[in-house]
DNA sequence: ATAGGGATATGC
DNA sequence: GCATATCCCTAT
């Protein structure tokens, strides 16, 4: 930082890289996107943007982790939203999707009373679909997709017609939402790209490299430099969720034999690869060890420390791996680690020889003559979506609620099969 | 997840 | 008994 000469804005940026360490993080959900931002010192330029979009997506993943999907969710969505609309880009389907189902769970959580009349499935209507969404018409959002409207008319007719109400009851909105809500998550991490730590180690180590092979006479071309740079962004940035940061500055070189250009100039420069992974490991620890303070001030009177540490960690070996690093960076300051030490797996039961039904089968499901509307409905997913039965299904979830995928392949084989 | 074979129900 | 529709099981 001092290097580059941002002395006076050096807090704003420290504050920014700091803050999307933290953000990226996924084995963190105790941080919460938006207050942290707020905590910050406002600065409205374009890369903030990028970290506003982190935040939010902090955000969506912490309530997919702790499971819940609600209002605050479709709040954040339209957030993501603006947020996009102000870099430029495209609304994409993912956003569209995950909108338009959470919208519907959102309503569906009203709809636990056996009729309508009992319960707040008439306010939830009025809050939701004429209210929220009608502000979204209002601004012609292009969050307004035709699976949103189809929502709307049918979740209006549910309204009117108890059968309607009953299929849509029993439809499992939550797991279509969920998984929207995944990939939209997924696809937007990946957008993202790396973190600024991250091009910012990239550059200055690609900067190194270049005037040294100077000194040596290699000579290679100056826009050589900035071709890497960005298609390497790129690449990784696609093909990744969201790790440890500083982990990866320290990993830039190793895990990086694909790239032909550089695979030989490495052999030649193994002190220059030491040193940036030995002062990447040191910046690691000490962001650990703040963020031990952070947790410390934060988890009190929620939990026993114990069962903090082992519920909150993901896989049991960040876990392991987490705790031994910030005893070495607490304790003696020798860098010997210690070795993770896990339970001896359970052993599968998985013996070929005899293979026995232990429940008896289960009795047949009713049988039931398709209506000409549920044909209709089949023939139209068809029509859009092909042999794609769970597609299919999800074009008219409403009509087709008592078909499951199969029986729509199985339908369609006995109307055109054979 | 999907395709295909097969069992069971229904209608004549 | 036969044809057809629906539902179930399982290999891929």
């Amino acid at each position: 930082i001092f290097d580059h000469g941002l002395c006076d804005s050096k807090t704003e940026v420290m504050e920014k890289w700091v803050a999307e360490f933290f953000l990226r993080r996924q084995q963190n959900p105790r941080v919460y996107g938006s207050p942290l931002l707020s905590a910050l010192t406002p600065v409205d330029s374009d890369d903030c943007v990028k970290l506003k979009i982190t935040a939010v997506l902090r955000d969506i993943s912490n309530s997919l982790i702790r499971g819940t999907v609600d209002e605050g969710m479709l709040d954040i969505l339209e957030i993501l939203e603006k947020l996009m609309l102000q870099e430029r880009s495209v609304i994409m389907g993912s956003l569209k999707s995950a909108y338009c189902w959470t919208a519907a769970e959102c309503t569906l959580r009203f709809m636990w009373p056996v009729t309508v009349s009992d319960g707040f499935f008439g306010d939830a209507l009025e809050r939701i679909w004429k209210k929220r969404i009608g502000m979204l018409k209002g601004r012609e959002s292009d969050l307004v997709s035709h699976e949103l409207l189809k929502w709307e008319s049918d979740l209006n007719e549910a309204f009117e017609e108890p059968e309607i109400y009953r299929k849509i009851r029993e439809t499992n909105i939550r797991y279509n939402a969920i998984s929207h809500l995944s990939q939209l998550v997924k696809e937007q991490w990946a957008l993202l790209g790396c973190s600024s730590l991250e091009s910012e180690a990239r550059k200055r180590l690609l900067k190194r490299k270049d005037s040294r092979n100077r000194g040596n006479g290699f000579g290679r071309a100056g826009d050589n430099i900035d071709n890497i740079g960005v298609r390497r962004e790129g690449r990784n940035g696609s093909s990744r969720e969201n790790d440890n940061d500083v982990e990866e500055v320290g990993g830039v070189e190793k895990h990086d034999g694909a790239d032909k250009v550089n695979e030989q100039e490495q052999e030649h420069e193994p002190s220059l690869n030491k040193g940036d992974i030995t002062v990447a490991r040191e910046l690691k620890d000490f962001l650990l060890e703040i963020q031990r303070l952070i947790d410390a001030s934060t988890r009190q009177g929620q939990e026993p420390d114990d069962a903090m540490e082992q519920s909150n960690d993901v896989t049991p070996q960040h876990d392991e791996a987490n705790r031994t690093e910030a005893e070495d960076s607490e304790g003696t300051s020798s860098s010997r680690r210690v070795r993770p030490h896990l339970p001896t797996p359970e052993p599968l039961n998985v013996s070929p020889l005899k293979k026995v039904r232990l429940e008896r089968p289960r009795p047949r499901r009713p049988m039931k003559f398709w209506t000409p509307e549920e044909v209709a409905a089949l023939r139209e997913g068809v029509k859009e979506f092909g042999k794609s039965w769970k597609d299919v299904k999800n074009s008219n979830p409403v009509v087709l609620a008592d078909r499951s995928e199969v029986d729509l392949k199985d339908k369609w084989r006995n109307l055109f099969g054979r």
